[in-house]
RNA sequence: UCGGGGGUGGUGUAAUCGGUAACACAGCAGGUUCUGGUCCUGUCGUUGGGGGUUCGAGUCCUCCCCCCCGAGCCA
C-alpha cells in the first residue's frame, strides 16, 4: 500500500449523474464545477471535502473548477479570508486558472437581470418591514398572504428599484422580492428577497453599490455566467433548488450566455466526531482564546492541520476514503488519523528522540569515548535510501516509559537484570538503579560487546528502545497535541463548548532531547520519532538552536499494557423520544390520508372503496390503493369486466407492477388499456408466459399502448417448460461458471440464486422458473 | 397547507436488469520484524420494522417508525 494521493477516485452518486449527463449530452459534453466560499472565515476539513469533490471532478474530466468568492454581504466579509482561502486551496494541490473569481464581478449583470424581472412582472419592490415580511410569509403549515405592495405597476417598481440602486433610500426602507407564490409549500418560494439595501463598503466594489443581492439570486446567476454545469452544494440547500431553477429560468441568464442551464446537486456535509465544524463555533474558539488562533494545530481548519503536520496528500486521501453521499453521517476521526499515518509512513525519515529523559550510564564504556553508529532513515519495508550517524557514549538518555523497576507482564523494555537493544546500537543490560525520593533518577547498565547489528549469543533481548547520547543531545520543545474535545459530539447538549474541551489537548514538553542529526531540521519537515509518533518542525516558533516539534499523530499502539485513557465513547443510549426540533414541526400527512380525502371529495371513489372488497373479493389494502383516484380504479374495472382478468390478479398487478412501469408518468398520459391488461394477466395465469416476460410486455403496453397478444406472438415469448431445452441452458451456465459451481458444491449455497438467474436470463425470461430451479438443484446436487 | 431529503456492520462508502451483501477504518486472534510502527493472514454482517409481489428483494409495492432540512433583509 502506498500513499493514496494518486489512486483513482471512486465513483459516487454525483459522478454517476455526470456520467449520465455526458451520455445524454445534457451539457454538450461539458463538465464545469465551482467552489464558492464566502470570505468570512477560514477553510476547514469540511471545505476540503467539497474542494476535493469539485476540483477532483474537474481533474477527472480534464475540465475546470472555478474558485469563486461569494462576496455578496460586505458586512460579514474580509480580505484576510480571501488570502487564506486561496492559499489553502493551492496548498491542497488544486489550481483554478489564472485567478479567483468573485460574485461581485457580476453585480452589473445581476442588476440588469433584476430590472428585467421587474419588467416581466416577476419581481417587485416591497416596503413592508422585516417583521411584517416574516409575518406575511406564514408558517410551515399555514400559507402566507401577499404584501399590499405586491401588485404595484411595473413603472412604480422600476422607479423604486432605481432609487434603491441610486442610493437614495436608507437601509431597510424596502427590498426587491421575487414574485412567485405566497402559498407555496416550499417556504423558499414565498416571494423570496432578491436585493436588500446596504450602504456598506465592499472590499472589491468599494462604494459603487448601495444594494447587494441575496445568495439565492446571486448564486444561480454566477453559476450560469461561468457556464457551470454541475453546481454541488450541501444538503441544507435542497429547498433552495427550486428557487435556483426559478431564477435561471425567469432571468434566462443561461440562454443569454449561450450555455446549458446549471444543475444544483446536493450532498451531505462532512461531520467529524470529537470536533466542531461550523464557522461560528470555530470563530468562537478563536475569539474566546480557547485555542491559539485559526492555525492552532488542534483546529480542524486547513491552516491548523497544515501546522499540525498533515500533508495535503493525507487530506485528499481522506476525502477519497469517506466518499460522497446524501446520508447525514459522522465520520470517525480515526479515519483521518489513519490517512495521516498512511501518508507519513512513506515520507517521514525515522529518527530518535526522547520526550522524558532518564539518564543511563554505561558503566562498561570508557569515559569520553565516542563511537559513531549509523542508522538508515527508513526501514527496509519503506525501502528509501539515506542514513545518518548516531554518536554513542558512556552516558545516554532513554524514555522514562522504557524502564520499569517492576515490569508488568509482557513488558518488552528495560528493567533490572534485563537486556534490551538500543536502536541501531548495542544491547545493554541493566545492573543497578539509583533511586532518590522513591524515584528512579539513573539506570546503570553494561553494554554487550560486539552486539551492534548482531544477535548476542545466549542472551535474551527483551526488546528495542530508542535513546540519545547525553553529550550530543539536541534540546527540543515538543508539543503533544490530542483531540480538542473529550466528547464525540461537542455540538450536542447545551452547546457550551468550553465544558467539552479536552484539558489535555495540548501538552508542552520543554526538556525533550533529539538526536544531533535533527539540529538543523527545516521548519515544516516531517519526522518519525521511532516508537513515539510523527512530528513536524513547527513553522512559526521553531528557531535554529531552539527546535520546536509538533506531534502530528501518534503511532498506532497495539500494546495492551499501554494505558489508554481514551475510553471509547459510551454508546449514546438511543433516545426513542423525538428530537426537540422534530417536535416543533407539524406532522406529515400520510398517503393513506390523502386517498381517504380524495374519496371524501369524490363519492364514486367512496362507493368503490366500500363495495369492492365484497364484490371482487380483494383485500382492503389493495382496494384502498385502487380507489385513491378515478384513473386507477377505471383501469381495474376495465381489465376485469372487459379484459376478463381475475379481479385479485388484476388488483395485485396494478398495485405492484403499475407504479414502477409508470415511472414519472401519470396513468392518464399512457395508452395502457384495461382490456389488454386483462388479456396479459390471463396469459400469465394460464402459464402461457412467465411473470418475468409479462413485466417486459407490460412495460411496452404502458410505453406505447402495445397489444400483448401481438408482442407475444411476434417475439415468440411463450413460456418454456421443456426440461430438455432448459437442461441445455443449465449445462451451459454451469460450464461457464465452473469456479462458482465448485464453490456451491463446497457449501456456498447462496450461489443458487445466481445460477437460477443466469439460466433465466439466458432464456430471455422465458424459462419456467420452477423447472429451472429443479434442474439447477439436480445439476449442482 | 405543510413540503423536501434520508435510514446497509461499531464507523464511512459500495452493490449493472431484482440474481454471491462488497471495500476500507476500528476491534479481536495470529505471523513477520532491531520501531509494541509497517506488512501479511484469519475473524466479526441477513440492509430501521411489519406485510406484500416474485422462482428469487438492500433493490419493486405498501403501512409504520426514526433522523435531517425549510418560516434571516445569512450563506
Amino acid at each position: 500500500m502506498t500513499s493514496t494521493g494518486a489512486e483513482p477516485t471512486r465513483g459516487d452518486f454525483i459522478r454517476d449523474i455526470i456520467e449520465h449527463d455526458m451520455g445524454t449530452g445534457r451539457h454538450g459534453g461539458r463538465v464545469v464545477t465551482r467552489f464558492p466560499p464566502e470570505p468570512n472565515g477560514y477553510l476547514h476539513i469540511g471545505h476540503a471535502k467539497s474542494i476535493c469533490l469539485n476540483f477532483g471532478i474537474a481533474e477527472q474530466y480534464g475540465s475546470r473548477c472555478n474558485l469563486r468568492f461569494d462576496d455578496t454581504n460586505p458586512a460579514k466579509e474580509d480580505v484576510e479570508y480571501v488570502d487564506s482561502i486561496e492559499h489553502d486551496v493551492r496548498w491542497l494541490g488544486f489550481s483554478y486558472g489564472n485567478q479567483a473569481l468573485y460574485a461581485s464581478d457580476y453585480f452589473d449583470e445581476m442588476y440588469e437581470l433584476a430590472e428585467d424581472l421587474v419588467r416581466g412582472g416577476n419581481a417587485y419592490v416591497d416596503h413592508l418591514s422585516d417583521d411584517e415580511i416574516r409575518e406575511y410569509r406564514g408558517s410551515l403549515s399555514a400559507p402566507g398572504r401577499p404584501s399590499p405592495y405586491r401588485d404595484r405597476s411595473v413603472e412604480e417598481n422600476l422607479g423604486f428599484l432605481r432609487q434603491m440602486r441610486a442610493g437614495e433610500l436608507p437601509d431597510g426602507t424596502c427590498v426587491l422580492r421575487a414574485r412567485i407564490d405566497l402559498s407555496a409549500s416550499n417556504m423558499k418560494m414565498r416571494d423570496p428577497l432578491l436585493y436588500r439595501i446596504r450602504h456598506a463598503h465592499h472590499d472589491r466594489t468599494g462604494d459603487a453599490w448601495p444594494i447587494y443581492p441575496m445568495y439565492d439570486y446571486a448564486h444561480p446567476i454566477s453559476d450560469a455566467i461561468e457556464g457551470i454545469t454541475h453546481s454541488l452544494c450541501t444538503l441544507e440547500f435542497e429547498n433552495n433548488r427550486e428557487l435556483y431553477e426559478w431564477v435561471i429560468d425567469r432571468t434566462g441568464v443561461s440562454e443569454k450566455h449561450g450555455v446549458s442551464r446549471p444543475q444544483q446537486i446536493e450532498f451531505a456535509r462532512l461531520k467529524l466526531d470529537y470536533t466542531v465544524m461550523s464557522k461560528r463555533k470555530l470563530l468562537l474558539l478563536v475569539e474566546d482564546g480557547l485555542v491559539a488562533g485559526w492555525d492552532d494545530p488542534r483546529m480542524p481548519t486547513i491552516a491548523g492541520m497544515r501546522r499540525r503536520g498533515y500533508r495535503p496528500e493525507a487530506i485528499r486521501a481522506f476525502a477519497d476514503l469517506i466518499g460522497v453521499a446524501k446520508v447525514n453521517s459522522v465520520v470517525d476521526i480515526g479515519k483521518l488519523e489513519f490517512c495521516v499515518r498512511d501518508d507519513l509512513n512513506w515520507v517521514a525519515p525515522r529518527v530518535l528522540g526522547v520526550l522524558r529523559p532518564l539518564k543511563v550510564t554505561i558503566t562498561s564504556w570508557a569515559e569520553g569515548e565516542v563511537e559513531e553508529l549509523t542508522g538508515p532513515y527508513f526501514p527496509a519495508d519503506v525501502g528509501k535510501p539515506g542514513e545518518r550517524t548516531l554518536p554513542f557514549g558512556r552516558e545516554i538518555v532513554i524514555d522514562r516509559d522504557d524502564f520499569a523497576l517492576d515490569p508488568p507482564p509482557g513488558y518488552q523494555r528495560l528493567a533490572p537484570g534485563r537486556t534490551v537493544r538500543l536502536r541501531h546500537g548495542y544491547c545493554i543490560t541493566c545492573e543497578d538503579v539509583v533511586v532518590e525520593n522513591g524515584e528512579v533518577v539513573e539506570v546503570r547498565a553494561r553494554h554487550v560487546p560486539d552486539s551492534v547489528g548482531k544477535k548476542p549469543a545466549g542472551i535474551d533481548v527483551s526488546g528495542v528502545i530508542h535513546w540519545v547520547s547525553a553529550a550530543h543531545a539536541v534540546p527540543a520543545e515538543v508539543r503533544l497535541y490530542d483531540r480538542l474535545f473529550k466528547v464525540p459530539r461537542p455540538d450536542e447538549g447545551d452547546g457550551d463548548l468550553a465544558r467539552s474541551l479536552n484539558p489535555d489537548s495540548l501538552q508542552v514538553i520543554r526538556d525533550a532531547v533529539v538526536e544531533p542529526s535533527l539540529a538543523n531540521a527545516e521548519p515544516g519537515s516531517h519526522w518519525q520519532l521511532e516508537r513515539v509518533g510523527y512530528f513536524v518542525v513547527d513553522t512559526e516558533d521553531s528557531r535554529p538552536g531552539a527546535l520546536v516539534l509538533n506531534r502530528t499523530v501518534t503511532l498506532r499502539d497495539s500494546w495492551q499494557g499501554a494505558a489508554d485513557p481514551e475510553s471509547p465513547a459510551p454508546a449514546a443510549e438511543e433516545s426513542h423520544e423525538r428530537s426537540a426540533k422534530a417536535k416543533t414541526r407539524p406532522p406529515k400527512k400520510s398517503r393513506t390520508e390523502y386517498r381517504a380525502e380524495a374519496r371524501l371529495r369524490d363519492p364514486v371513489l367512496g362507493e368503490r372503496f366500500a363495495t369492492w372488497p365484497a364484490t371482487y373479493g380483494i383485500p382492503e389494502d389493495d382496494v384502498d390503493l385502487l380507489t385513491g383516484d378515478r384513473a386507477t380504479g377505471d383501469l381495474f374495472l376495465a381489465a376485469v369486466t372487459e379484459g376478463g382478468g381475475r379481479p385479485a390478479a388484476v388488483a395485485r398487478w396494478i398495485v405492484n407492477e403499475l407504479p414502477p412501469a409508470l415511472g414519472e408518468r401519470e396513468l392518464a398520459d399512457t395508452r395502457l388499456s384495461g382490456p389488454t391488461l386483462g388479456t396479459l394477466l390471463s396469459a400469465v395465469e394460464s402459464g402461457e408466459i412467465t411473470a418475468q416476460v409479462a413485466k417486459d410486455v407490460f412495460a411496452e403496453m404502458v410505453e406505447r399502448g402495445a397489444d400483448p397478444r401481438a408482442i407475444i406472438a411476434e417475439r415468440g415469448l411463450a413460456q418454456v417448460n421443456d426440461e430438455g431445452a432448459i437442461a441445455g441452458i443449465v449445462d451451459q451456465v454451469v460450464a461457464a461458471n465452473s469456479g462458482k459451481a465448485d464453490q456451491y458444491r463446497g457449501g456456498k449455497t447462496a450461489l443458487f440464486g445466481f445460477f437460477v438467474g443466469q439460466v433465466i436470463k439466458a432464456s430471455q425470461g422465458k424459462a419456467n422458473p420452477q423447472v429451472v430451479q429443479k434442474l439447477v438443484r439436480d445439476r449442482l446436487g
